[in-house]
RNA sequence: GGCCCCGUCGUCUAGCCUGGUCCAGGACACCACCCUUUCACGGUGGACACGCGGGUUCGAAUCCCGCCGGGGUCACCA
């Protein structure tokens, strides 16, 4: 009450009495961020935001083997792109804001609360003053089994169809143990489990009970002196005051463990005993089959199809390629691609696996958010589409149907635990395409080329040097609906990025558009190329307005028209609005082709 | 295999807590038709689901039990 009567009396000061929400993302830096991640990540932002608290991002490489910086930069521009600004965290300054969905600050994270490093390879300090403290207490403990040992024991539990669960040895002596240790032996430090079961309540599936003799004597501290996750995660959280814990649900099983830890600890600051968060597990998703979807699916997919065109070697993927150059796949050791080709459990080098994929010919399936971002979706639609996948607002829109579409400020006000799902959803692509298409849609043209232009910067230089913005320009009304994706804009518009005398005619459609009718639709481009020598401006406008006239002069119907020409400066028979197609060649190409097309095909 | 979690159209889901308004609603994909100078967009319509078996009840997608199915996890990875 009285801090009731202190929040209405001093209203420009927070209210002490209830912490401000804080919730976290703590990626390990092993790889791009993966979609599944981006939701986690996603929904922690929103829970923040509808609560005015703070979101931080930490990195979680522990692991020395695995992690890179390479790594952390990737995922920290991930999730940029993505428009998920963190409160807290590494640094990052923000380049090509108009690349993404919100208006965003220039620099992200920081330490306001001085509460870092958000880097847990540079907190070992930390860890260990609380594992000492664990140890002097004999609530930890160091165990000098050897990994071959462990592994003996395991597979003799296996053998025996029990769980292996790790106990203090019965003839365990301490002294004798802690002095090896004071005498600078590397060993495994060990968490003593209390021997009594652990519930809790997670804010999605419930409460959640464990009994004792699941809950083994984990591991908290390696032997090369880097603290486990396990360990690392409980004490950060305590110390960033973490207050909603939100994760993938294979973590649902470690949970017991973290919060035996919290109850065994005090934080020394402060001379409390760590506070126990809420915790949401969040389901995983999966590819259509079933499967978990897995970085390791891209690799899966292009071996698949070397399978299938017989590959068996690099230079089978040479001969494949033709002229198309592929840098980074030539530049793998010797060796390396054939090992690849056996091994299931092989990655090959991220641009060197893209290599190949254009060599052979296949879509290589988007696992990590960067794969999105090249293949050409908009974080508005990624975000969107994620967000329903295991959330609902559970609302109907102003239309009557359920609101499916909305954006980050609808997320952030509606955003509850109780709308979140509690079984795996699986990943359907040809939805996200959809929403992606609805996203470009909606853009204006001056904001589709803007995205575009920062896109192909980055992902297709070919189409931007070829074509450029400025003539996209001229028919983007025409492009802008019939793109899936950015991507799409390439093969839109492939038709004016060939020279005029190389693009090929289509046979079915020169005799089904030109050489039907004794040549009728020669007829009509000797007619039409005069007309468009003379037509003054030769814009969008313009070419339609002549096309109009001309099939009211002769009386024939426009597709009498349309396609002779059609085919005639591009080829086939598909292409976008006439207009636009011709506009975008400009009259010289369009009366080049024109005249090619009499010359070779009459 | 032990433990934990989950189970509504092909897919994402609404409905379940607080049984009847649900012979189950929406979205994506699919099919048909319409519009149309091609392709697309758009419009209209269609097909498509409560895993199975018991119970409780006048009445169950909704409550209870069992079975089956799927996933997660069992590391000095996170």
């Amino acid at each position: 009450m009285t801090t009731c009567l202190h929040a209405l009396s001093l209203p420009f000061l927070p209210m002490p009495s209830s912490p401000p929400v804080i919730t976290r993302f703590a990626p390990s830096p092993t790889g791009h961020l993966h979609i599944g991640g981006a939701r986690t990540a996603l929904f922690c932002w929103a829970y923040a935001k509808r609560h005015n608290g703070s979101f931080l991002l930490r990195i979680e490489d522990t692991d020395q083997k695995r992690s890179s910086e390479a790594a952390s930069r990737g995922i920290l521009e991930d999730l940029a792109w993505l428009g998920i600004d963190w409160d807290e965290g590494p640094v990052f300054k923000r380049e090509n804001a108009d690349g993404t969905v919100n208006t965003p600050p220039t620099t992200l994270g920081g330490n306001p609360r001085e509460i870092g490093s958000f880097y847990q390879s540079e907190r070992r300090d930390i860890y260990d003053t609380y594992i000492n403290w664990l140890v002097e207490r004999d609530l930890a403990y160091p165990a000098f089994d050897t990994p071959e040992e462990l592994t003996v024991r395991r597979q003799l539990a296996e053998k025996e169809k029990r769980t292996f669960v790790y106990r203090r040895a019965a003839d365990y002596n301490r002294d004798a143990v802690l002095s090896r240790m004071n005498a600078g032996e590397p060993c495994p430090i060990r968490f003593k489990m209390p021997g009594t079961p652990i519930s809790f309540t997670d804010e999605v599936l419930g409460e959640i009970t464990v009994s004792a003799d699941e809950l083994d004597d984990f591991v908290i501290r390696k032997a090369d002196g880097f603290p486990t996750y396990h360990f690392a995660v409980v004490i950060d959280d305590e110390l960033m005051g973490t207050t909603h814990i939100m994760r993938g649900q294979e973590h649902l099983n470690n949970t017991p463990r973290h919060i035996a830890l919290m109850k065994a600890l005090v934080n020394q600051t402060t001379n409390q005993p760590f506070r126990i968060p809420k915790f949401a597990h969040l389901t995983v998703i999966a590819n259509q089959d079933n499967s978990k979807m897995s970085k390791r699916d891209r690799d899966k997919a292009a071996r698949a199809k070397c399978r299938e065109l017989n590959i068996k070697a690099v230079t089978d993927v040479s001969a494949k390629a033709g002229t198309k150059p592929l840098p980074h796949f030539d530049a793998l050791p010797p060796g390396d691609f054939e090992q690849w080709l056996g091994d299931k459990t092989r990655q090959l080098e991220t641009h060197a696996l893209e290599d190949l994929a254009t060599a052979i010919g296949v879509e290589l399936p988007e696992i990590a958010v960067d794969d999105f971002r090249r293949s050409g979706y908009l974080p508005e639609a990624v975000l969107n589409y994620i967000a329903l996948l295991g959330w609902n607002p559970g609302e109907k829109g102003p239309d009557g149907k359920d609101l499916e579409r909305f954006d980050t400020a609808y997320l952030v006000e509606k955003f509850s635990f109780d709308r979140v799902g509690k079984s795996a959803s699986k990943f359907d692509r040809a939805k996200l395409i959809a929403f992606n298409q609805d996203a470009i849609a909606k853009l204006t043209d001056d904001q589709f080329l803007s995205r575009w232009e920062i896109w192909a910067t980055r992902d297709d230089r070919e189409t931007l040097g070829r074509v450029g913005v400025s003539r996209l320009r001229l028919v983007v009304g025409a492009i802008k609906g019939r793109c899936r994706t950015l991507k799409d804009v390439r093969s839109l518009v492939s038709f004016a990025m060939i020279d005029d005398g190389a693009y090929a005619f289509n046979a079915k459609d020169v005799e089904k558009h030109l050489k039907a009718d004794d040549g009728a639709g020669f007829e009509t481009l000797r007619a039409l190329a005069p007309k468009l020598q003379a037509l003054p401006a030769f814009d969008v406008a313009s070419i339609d307005a002549l096309l109009d006239a001309h099939a009211t002069q002769t009386g024939l119907g426009m597709g009498k028209i349309a396609q002779p020409l059609r085919v005639a400066v591009t080829g086939a028979a598909v292409s976008p609005p006439l207009g636009a197609t011709l506009a975008i060649l400009g009259r010289d190409s369009s009366l080049a082709r024109i005249r090619r097309c009499i010359d070779a095909q009459a």
